[in-house]
Parts: C-alpha cells; sequence; structure tokens
DNA sequence: CTTGACCTTCCAGTAACTGGAAACTCTAGT
DNA sequence: ACTAGAGTTTCCAGTTACTGGAAGGTCAAG
C-alpha cells in the first residue's frame, strides 16, 4: 500500500511516516515507480508507533518496546519494567506541574490586577520579596 | 561584570546568556578587549528571565512579560491575565498526563509480568485488543 | 491530453539550549 | 619575563521529533 494509505490506517502524518523511516523505524519496500510499498506488517508497525508514542514513549523508547515486539520470546516483565518507568516519569511531570502552579495561583492571588502599575507578579519574577498576606506559608 | 559573574548572580548558564543576547533578550556593552560588559539592569534582566523561565513561561512569553516589566505605565491587569491564561495551560497539561497515567496503569494492572511472551501491555500497544477483567467500566 | 491528487527528495526551521573546537585574554605564581 | 590555568570569544554542530515548502515525477479520471 502507498504512503497515504498507510497514513490514514496508522493515523500518522505522512511526513512523520517518511521520518520514521529515515531513522530506520520502518523499511518499507520500493516500487518500481520508487513509491513506498507498505506491507501489513510494516502498518502494524506504525499503528504500534502510533498508540506508544501517543501515550508519552520517546522514539528511543518505541525502539525498544517495538523490538521487544516483535522478540516471541521476550519475557513480559521486561515491558511491564519500562511501563512502570514510564508511570514514574509520568508522576514526576505532574508533581512538577502541580508546584509550577501553587506559585503561579498564589502570584495571581496576591495580584489587585487593576490598571495600576503596581504589580505583584511582576515583583515575584524579578526575585523581589513579596510582603506576607495574613501570616500564610 | 563578565559572564561568569553575572552567570553566577543569575544562576543562568554561560552558554544560555550567549544566547539570550543572540536572541536579544540582553544586550550587554562590550569591553575593549570584547569581553560583555553586564551592567546592574542586565543582571535584573537575566534573573528576571531565570525566575520566569523556571516558571514554565516559553521565551516569547518572557520577552512579553519583559517588556511589561520595563514599562512602568503597564497595568497590572495585563500581567495578572497572561499568568491565569498560563495556569490554564498548566491545568491542561496536568490533565492530559492524569489520563496517560491512567491508561498505563491499566496496562500494568494486566499484565502478569512474568517471563511468559504473552503481554497484554504490548497487545494494547499494538492495538489488539485485551479481554475485559472483570466488568470494566 | 490535461487536471489534480499523490508521490519523491532535499533543505530549512522549530524550541531552547548544549557541547566542542580554536583562539584570545587575564591573573597568579615563579 | 614566562607560564599555567581559568575565563572569554566566535562559530559550527547536535539535540527531539517532527513540520513546512520547493521542485519535480507519477497516476487515475474524464
Amino acid at each position: 500500500m502507498n504512503i497515504g494509505t498507510a497514513s490514514r490506517q496508522s493515523r500518522l502524518p505522512v511526513k512523520t511516516i517518511r521520518y520514521y523511516e529515515e531513522i530506520g523505524l520502518v523499511r518499507p519496500l520500493r516500487g518500481e515507480n520508487g513509491y513506498r510499498d507498505f506491507s501489513q506488517t510494516d502498518l502494524e508497525r506504525l499503528k504500534f508507533l502510533q498508540r506508544s508514542r501517543s501515550l508519552g514513549f520517546s522514539i528511543e523508547e518505541c525502539r525498544d518496546l517495538l523490538s521487544l515486539y516483535e522478540d516471541t520470546n521476550r519475557a513480559s516483565a521486561d515491558v511491564k519494567a519500562i511501563t512502570r518507568q514510564k508511570i514514574q516519569q509520568v508522576d514526576r511531570k505532574i508533581a512538577e506541574l502541580k508546584s509550577l502552579k501553587r506559585v503561579l495561583l498564589e502570584m495571581v492571588e496576591a495580584c489587585h490586577g487593576d490598571d495600576r502599575p503596581e504589580c505583584p507578579i511582576m515583583d515575584d519574577l524579578s526575585g523581589r520579596a513579596r510582603a506576607p498576606e495574613g501570616g500564610g506559608h
């Protein structure tokens, strides 16, 4: 099948598929006209990539998963371990964002937000201390 | 002051400061020897950038904030609006990550994780349906 | 035979740096 | 005066995972 068909069926942009070929994630055959010719197996790989990428695995992680995927003797435990690591990464990222949000919220709450030029948010960003407001920690 | 001193005082890597100059975020003077010479004002800008970047504002957002910062007539409301937007972005990102985590957790929980080759995680990634386990939601 | 969709390659750009090479300057110690 | 080492300069390339665009070849329908 041509790249356009593969694109629709894998829900990956054409450009992305070409890129995946470039970095060796798929190796479609070529027709006489030079067009890429994707087999069902190639399509499987593309779908696999689409899903694992959208689940936040990096290209390199996908490469690992893909080789595990195609190794019929691989242990389920290996895959589970990688997935667990990924969950931890996601957890860390969530925690980071939450603490970021907390700071931003504090800044917004301290800000009168009218058309006066004084602005506690700016003071925060510039490193000036903000006056404590009712002894919060 | 030299770039090394500015680096230590702003807690920005030397390379990053040069990059910020390249994209016009700071414009230090030059000494006779060609060395950058940072004024107190330059240092303020660098500190401002360090803080706002670490709070997740993009370079372009920082550029906007910086011009608001230096506009003594700007309204506090403008800054507040930008910060509110940023909070919404952070919220969206957190929600995304949480739903991502949910999927990953489901996969891990469905996986026996021993050395057998069958692996529900792989089945998920490859798009195969997984057998429902006790009436899922 | 033309039109338009689809395909090809190659080059460049994105965001925000980071690393490294080659060369110059400064400072402290001998 | 000389030298070693730290600090500085510019420039080029690499990172991640694509995305956009130009210039051109191919295919199917009418």
